[in-house]
DNA sequence: CGTTCGGTTTGACCGAAATCAATGACGTCG
DNA sequence: CGACGTCATTGATTTCGGTCAAACCGAACG
């Protein structure tokens, strides 16, 4: 029934959907990719606010400005509705704006706990945390062969500078810290976009 | 209207309201007095996830256990409702939860928004930034002489410790940095909760 | 096949914040 | 009043991550 009022739109892997302090003219649904919500620091550096996937929601209804950057991490497709279209049908559709609260909910869960991850954890247990996550993430959709007892192997959905971003560190730091766990035994690289984690209990254990 | 299904409850400054991994039975609303979100790291150590303000929400709708402890820093009073309750009454009620989805989405994005201070911001720049909005969120509801051009005086709603939990650092650096700013001119500190700001918008520039 | 280019890795060095430790200020209670 | 306990400040030292700089690697291209 949204459909009526949305319409598709592609995107390539870094093409932007939004920007920063754009009028929030539109708000939208993510079809498939990923995306990265962003801002810019006064000096220049990036922070990555958080990562949307298929069927997350994106933009800010009822509000004036887009208080981030939207850009598409991989070829994506979202499906873009007009502020006041959405607002409108979302008032009138009270099962949709409860979904919405669910999932808007279930957002601020996640960004608190990453919260705790930028506030109190070191760059091997960013890294730790943030690989977990990834993998947990990306296994059981893509991999038939998942349980093969602790171990994964999967291709890393961001560039280093981009986990750099997502985790508050610098380039420098993330590969560091990446070979180091590859040195201790708890991944490998066969690729820079390859990982294959030997045992993700023990690379949890890590995280803190 | 809630009210009928609510009953308030007065807390002491330090008394906790729900705990960590709780199963979610109880939701409320903030009638006055501020309390904190918090959860602990594997090492012991408090992260702040976030501080709540009369009217706020604070709870966890529609979902199964509690994400994070909640604790009174003032004396305060709030509004409990029993959660099977609130959710029967939220879904009779397409109003409410489109109240309730606003502040979620003001409070999601107040959260991102305290991720690029985690994440990016040095310890001068969290400080400063932390001061000039508690100062903007406490000096219209307190004072009257508000509008002494750029100067503010305010008591400190949370000790060196909190505020270090709250900024992801340790005390000791949160001492340093508020006597830094000090002798810098930007503060004075005429008693250990007492804070005066020469000039907002100066210390609102440290902030980045 | 060699060049180029972007992303990545590695190294040397530096600085900011954590840690460890002592001292200081303030309120409370005997 | 004086002793204690809590919270805050200050100092010395260490450590982790950032910065700057150089080398590396693989893909795309002429």
């Amino acid at each position: 029934m949204l459909n009526a009022i949305g319409r598709r739109k592609r995107l390539q892997a870094g093409e932007q959907l939004l920007w920063e302090g754009d009028d929030a003219i539109i708000v939208a649904n993510v079809v498939e990719g990923v995306l990265k919500l962003s801002t810019q620091t006064a000096d220049g550096r990036e922070q990555i606010l958080g990562m949307v996937y298929p069927s997350d929601f994106l933009g800010r209804p009822f509000g004036e400005t887009t208080p981030y950057g939207v850009e598409a991490i991989t070829d994506a497709q979202v499906c873009v509705f007009r502020r006041t279209d959405f607002d409108r049908f979302a008032r009138e559709h009270p099962r949709l704006e409860h979904k919405l609260l669910e999932r808007t909910l279930a957002e601020l869960d996640r960004t608190r706990r990453w919260m705790v991850l930028l506030g109190r954890m070191n760059a091997e247990q960013k890294l730790a945390t943030y690989l977990v996550e990834t993998a947990e993430r990306l296994i059981p959709a893509n991999c038939e062969e998942a349980e093969l007892g602790d171990e994964r192997s999967l291709t890393l959905p961001l560039s280093r500078q981009q986990m750099a971003d997502v985790l508050g560190l610098t380039i420098e730091t993330v590969s560091r810290h990446m070979t180091k766990l590859k040195n201790d035994g708890l991944i490998g690289l066969p690729g820079r976009r390859e990982l294959t984690i030997n045992s993700l209990k023990a690379l949890a254990e890590r995280g803190g």
